[in-house]
RNA sequence: GCCGCGGUGGUGGAAUUGGCAGACACGCAGGACUUAAAAUCCUGUGGCCUCAAAAGCCAUGAGGGUUCGAGUCCCUCCCGCGGCACCA
């Protein structure tokens, strides 16, 4: 009697696998659905419960739409390449292939023994060469189109791993994955432009169904501000400082000017600036330092003049000072600033230190006591004196236009993707240096570029990656000329094979395609996406735009890959803090699952609070999840009766029904669960549930609890699985109510509730309410009414 | 410093979007069953007041405001979490 779930959930996990049950079928007439889980990275820990619950979630989601009569796709894979695995690799000295083979079996064994109705048969691992062939052939079809280009550009270092580091890789001023605080290097790298399609990624949102601050955010790492350019010539030179502000209004009230530490135009001047030396030195310091620290010496700002180098705002004509500080960065804009200290507080700040002027040319505020950074009346400022703000950003900007000093920009703070990596366990980059020739692509019947064995996975001294070291495979031929060439050893970065992954399920085993067109056509977009929020601004945004550049080539029939996005909250542990081996409040799904069995975790994590929240894990809770799962197996075995009858419990069943279903869309599943309890709970005070009733429950639990579902559904004497069951409708008559409780209250506070008949009028309501015992105390007679509220099926509220 | 998300009983959290605050669950207390424990079942469970109940009052981070009515809307502030690129 006792229900044994390890038995019973291997059972049903077999049964499915066998009767291919969740296998999607290219081309089918049902209509198709594609849900997408961001696919794990296969670590040595194993699989984390912050994994299991969202795809829990979505699991439910793509069994309920199979129930509705979709053709869905709900596949998995292996995000396999990656740092830990080669930093395990270096210590061990195992090949990371072979680590990966082995977190890969466990992640499979872990994931099928919570039930998921996944494709397993699409499963995909970007390490693979065949998959990886096309993430080279992508990358191809970059460079060929100009999008893909190497440039020497200061590039975050860090001395103890001896690689480059993309801006999102360095975490609080120190790298990502050693904590070695990173300096600055020049480096050749492989860049993605990225920004050529920021506004292609910023319109593309206005049609998509993403939550809004997935969209928000999104549109704020993009950093879209429309502009103007300044052209500021520089005294006795032929040199111009351009800048970009979006405050043209201010600048007659521009005093100085600030340039990036690493601007060309100090190296251009050398030979003007009198106190070199003493800038060289500022400029070093600036080297160590991280753009975090940059900002940590906000309060502190530092700067050099440069001496001997005068600028001349173009709309006074009078000379300004030049300064390089290191809180204006060089990546961004333009690497130069104009300073308007009067409007702009970090300006108003730096021009009190070093004692620079202060001009008003916008009223409203008073400047000697602080900067006044709002839009006005332009004060100070010649001809354009009088005009608003805006009306003056128009016509200043005409003016630069008419005389060459610059004109309209509009800037995005989106900056192109570094796409280089100093690793052994990536992509190799399929390019190829040719002393006469240049860059050369590899040819595409070439591909894949194979990753070669290496004995030591550890980056060279100068930077290089470990392939450097390999001369059989660095030196190879010029695909033009013939001649000697060298291949390149960089690798390209773990994002590269998941910018692309969810087309390679629709035609995993494609040996001519990265898929095929016909079948990306029937399955694209990706109809649900849900993932982490932490991935909004770089997977999310990378695959968006993969996604954008193929359909432009013509590779992909949608312009966007995913019709809708949501996202997650993280589990945190017990103690309310993140889960982290370090704090010892890990909670690993292998226990919970051999003690509880699949459903009951299943359950928990989706009861323990709202999906798109952060909710610690609580050992007790999950306890009530069992007993909810006990219940419902003894129901099961004793109180359905094929006879009976029960209105009250059909009612509550239909109940149950809509709001099940509405909640399973709005992923709001912790009260779809507490339905399901309230249901249940009804059904256990019953002697006798009749089956008819029983059936659609069973229907209605089975995308969170498959298992026992089905279990139960057998032992009706059904001969085929639940999952080929029709998701049940609600019956709308069976829900409304005759009578409702209506709210009395007087002066907004209620004092008394009625049992009162649907569309009831205000006058027999009053009628009713002023008779009240309670009412009565409060409104001796009708005169002291002063006011009355009625709002229909709802509450009347008596103003005296 | 900036951006985003939050703050509701002892705990996780509900609240049809401005209409009975605390659904559901955990925990706790009392009781039943048991030699006993576990499991299970029943009852109670925001605070104050009360022997108890009814009634009343207080209560959704703090303080104001709008409204017949505010957890929900507006303003000011405090705290927690996550992200960050002083973005000109």
């Amino acid at each position: 009697m006792k229900y044994n779930f390890s038995k019973i959930e291997k059972k049903w996990q077999k049964y499915w696998e066998k009767h291919k049950l969740f296998e999607a079928k290219d081309f089918s007439k049902k209509p198709k659905y594609y849900c997408l889980i961001e696919f794990p990275y296969p670590s040595g820990d194993g699989l984390h419960v912050g994994h299991t619950r969202s795809y829990t979630a979505m699991d439910i989601i793509a069994r309920k739409r199979r129930m509705e009569g979709y053709n869905v796709l709900f596949p998995i894979g292996w995000d396999a390449f990656g740092l830990p695995t080669e930093n395990y690799a270096i210590k061990t000295g195992i090949h990371p292939k072979i680590v990966t083979k082995k977190n890969t079996n466990k992640f499979r064994k872990q994931l099928k023994s919570l039930g998921f109705s996944f494709d397993w048969k699409r499963e995909i691992n970007t390490s693979d060469p065949d998959y990886y062939k096309w993430t080279q052939w992508i990358f191809l079809q970059f460079f060929k189109h100009g999008l893909a280009y190497k440039s020497k550009i200061p590039i975050n270092w860090c001395p103890s791993c001896k690689i480059g580091l993309a801006n999102e890789e360095v975490i609080n001023n120190k790298c990502e994955r050693c904590g070695t605080p990173t300096t600055k290097k020049e480096k050749e790298q492989w860049l993605l432009a990225i920004t050529k399609y920021a506004e292609k990624l910023l319109q593309g949102l206005e049609n998509i169904d993403y939550l809004e601050k997935i969209k928000i955010q999104q549109r704020n790492w993009i950093g879209k501000s429309e502009g103007t350019l300044v052209k500021f010539p520089i005294a006795d030179s032929q040199k111009i400082l351009e800048v970009f502000t979006t405050r043209i209004d201010t600048i007659f009230g521009c005093t100085y000017m600030v340039v990036a530490p690493e601007h060309q135009i100090i190296n251009d001047l050398k030979s003007n600036i009198i106190n070199f030396e003493e800038v060289e030195k500022y400029i070093e310091e600036a080297k160590q330092k991280s753009d975090l620290q940059r900002t940590e010496l906000n309060k502190e700002k530092t700067g050099i003049e440069l001496k001997g180098v005068k600028a001349i705002n173009p709309f006074t004509k009078k000379q300004i000072p030049v300064f390089i500080a290191d809180y204006v960065l060089a990546n961004y804009g333009t690497g130069a600033v104009m300073a308007v200290p009067a409007h702009d507080i970090r300006d108003w700040d730096f021009a009190k230190k070093y004692n620079l002027p202060i001009i008003e040319s916008i009223k409203g505020g008073d400047v000697s006591k602080q900067a006044f950074t709002e839009d006005g009346i332009l004060v100070n400022s010649g001809e354009f004196t009088g005009l608003t703000s805006k009306q003056a950003r128009q016509k200043m900007t005409e003016w630069l236009e008419k005389n060459n000093l610059g004109g309209r920009m509009i800037q995005y703070h989106l900056r192109d993707w570094i796409f280089s990596r100093q690793h052994y366990w990536g992509e190799p980059i399929p390019m190829v240096n040719c002393e006469k020739c240049g860059w050369v692509p590899v040819p595409e019947k070439e591909l894949p570029v194979k990753l070669p064995n290496v004995k030591n996975y550890k980056p060279t001294d100068s930077g290089e990656s470990p392939l450097a070291a390999i001369d059989w495979w660095v030196n190879s031929k010029c695909p033009k000329c013939k001649g000697p060439a060298k291949r390149e050893t960089d690798t390209m970065p773990n994002w590269a094979g998941s910018s692309w992954y969810f087309l390679r399920y629709i035609d995993p085993k494609n040996k001519k395609q990265l898929a095929d067109n016909k079948k990306l056509k029937y399955w694209m977009p990706v109809d649900w996406y849900n993932g982490g929020m932490e991935h909004t601004t770089l997977h999310l945004l990378y695959s968006r735009f993969w996604n954008q550049f193929l359909y432009d080539i013509k590779a992909v029939p949608t312009p966007e890959p995913y019709k809708k996005r949501t996202s997650h909250g993280m589990i945190l542990g017990a103690d309310g803090e993140k889960m982290s081996k370090s704090r010892g409040n890990v909670v690993n799904p292998d226990d919970v699952v051999k003690q509880y069995g699949a459903d009951t975790y299943r359950l928990y994590q989706m009861f323990m609070g709202p999906f798109d929240q952060a909710t610690p894990w609580d050992t007790k809770g999950i306890e009530g999840a069992k007993r909810f799962n006990n219940k419902i197996w003894l129901i099961g075995q004793i109180k359905i009766s094929k006879k009976s009858q029960n209105k009250e419990l059909e009612k509550l069943l239909h109940k149950t029904i809509k709001k099940v279903s509405e909640d399973i869309e709005t992923m709001s599943f912790n009260t779809a669960v507490a339905a399901l309890m309230i249901f249940i709970n009804e059904c256990y005070a019953q002697k006798e549930v009749p089956q008819k009733i029983w059936e659609d429950f069973l229907k209605i639990l089975s995308p969170f609890a498959p298992h026992l579902s089905e279990e139960l559904w057998q032992k009706l004497g059904k001969k085929k699985s639940i999952c080929l069951e029709q998701w049940p409708k609600y019956n709308k008559s069976l829900i409304q109510e005759g009578n409702f409780t209506l709210v009395i209250q007087i002066n907004g506070k209620t004092r008394d509730t009625l049992l009162a008949p649907i569309n009831i009028t205000q006058d027999l309501v009053l009628e009713l309410a002023l008779k009240q015992e309670n009412i009565k105390k409060y409104i001796p007679d009708k005169s002291a009414i002063k006011k009355i509220i009625f709002v229909p099926n709802k509450l009347i509220n008596i103003v005296i």
